[in-house]
DNA sequence: GGAAATGTTCCCTC
DNA sequence: CGAGGGAACATTTC
């Protein structure tokens, strides 16, 4: 479920509150997190990201990698209460994040070495001549190419819709039937459409909420995701739904072409 | 009861 | 073999 506005999000609020502190106890709730290793007594050195994967850099050299998936979310907590589906709670000295998530999809590893990823992550300056290389020959709908997590990190399924919308261009397009100004206009569009995001600490259409367990405000900005039937705020036409590699995508006919 | 849900990976088919 | 898409994972909510 989150993207990359909302785990940038939580990084931006874990800084402050774990950089520099040690980690007094793990606790695995859910059995399918067993084997992370000993914790205990590593400081937390840095919190960084690349794509929707997040990576706490620990004293001891290694990193602790989250990738919250659909329904992850981590909570700082200074109270006793814990809250629905922990699979995970680490203690510091001053409270305790705590992992929930209702689907128990969420990973969290313990490495050595980070895996470096080749893709550009969404807040990157996208290179247009980058994108259309890389779509250069492809079939597959111009959306599940940008939600490809090796052509771009960081771009779901509700920022793939927007990121389209915002340039104008239909999500149904094959992406290698794009012209090199299209794909400028999705490089301009990418970096507007999730830092617009991250200023609103993300989207609550549902059930997002940051690590303070306070709602996002980029709902209220969304041009077409989970509009459809409602008129598109630049050109009035009625926003359509349909399904894209199993997945919801939104998009005006009017002003995507 | 059925469908859908902000993700990723495995497997099947063309 | 590569590309693309569907199923699976597990649970809640509408």
């Amino acid at each position: 479920m989150p993207e990359l506005p909302e785990v940038e999000t939580l990084c931006r609020q874990l800084r402050p509150v774990i950089v520099g502190r040690e980690i007094l106890s793990l606790r695995v709730i859910d059995a399918k997190l067993e084997g992370l290793g000993p914790l205990e007594g590593r400081t937390v050195r840095s919190v960084g990201r690349h794509g929707k994967r997040m990576a706490w850099v620990l004293s001891d050299g290694r990193c602790l990698v989250f990738q919250l998936r659909m329904t992850g979310r981590l909570f700082w907590i200074e109270g006793e209460r814990i809250p629905p589906h922990a699979r995970l709670v680490l203690t510091f000295p001053a409270g305790r994040i705590v992992l929930s998530d209702p689907r128990r999809f969420a990973t969290v590893e313990l490495c050595v070495t980070p895996a470096p990823s080749p893709a550009p992550d969404g807040l990157d300056a996208l290179d247009p001549a980058r994108l259309a290389d890389a779509a250069r020959g492809r079939r597959l709908p111009v959306k599940s190419f940008l939600m490809d997590q090796k052509t771009v990190a960081g771009i779901g399924n509700i920022y793939a819709s927007e990121i389209l919308h915002r340039a104008g261009i239909s999500p149904l397009r094959p992406a290698g039937g794009l012209s090199r100004a299209e794909w400028k206009k999705i490089a301009a569009a990418t970096a507007h459409v999730l830092e617009e995001a991250i200023e609103s600490r993300g989207t609550s259409i549902s059930d997002w909420m940051d690590l303070h367990a306070d709602r996002g405000e980029y709902q209220h900005h969304l041009g077409v995701y989970g509009r459809q039937g409602e008129r598109c705020k630049t050109c009035r036409r009625r926003i359509l739904r349909a399904v894209i590699a199993g997945r919801s995508t939104f998009y005006c006919p009017g002003c995507q072409t």
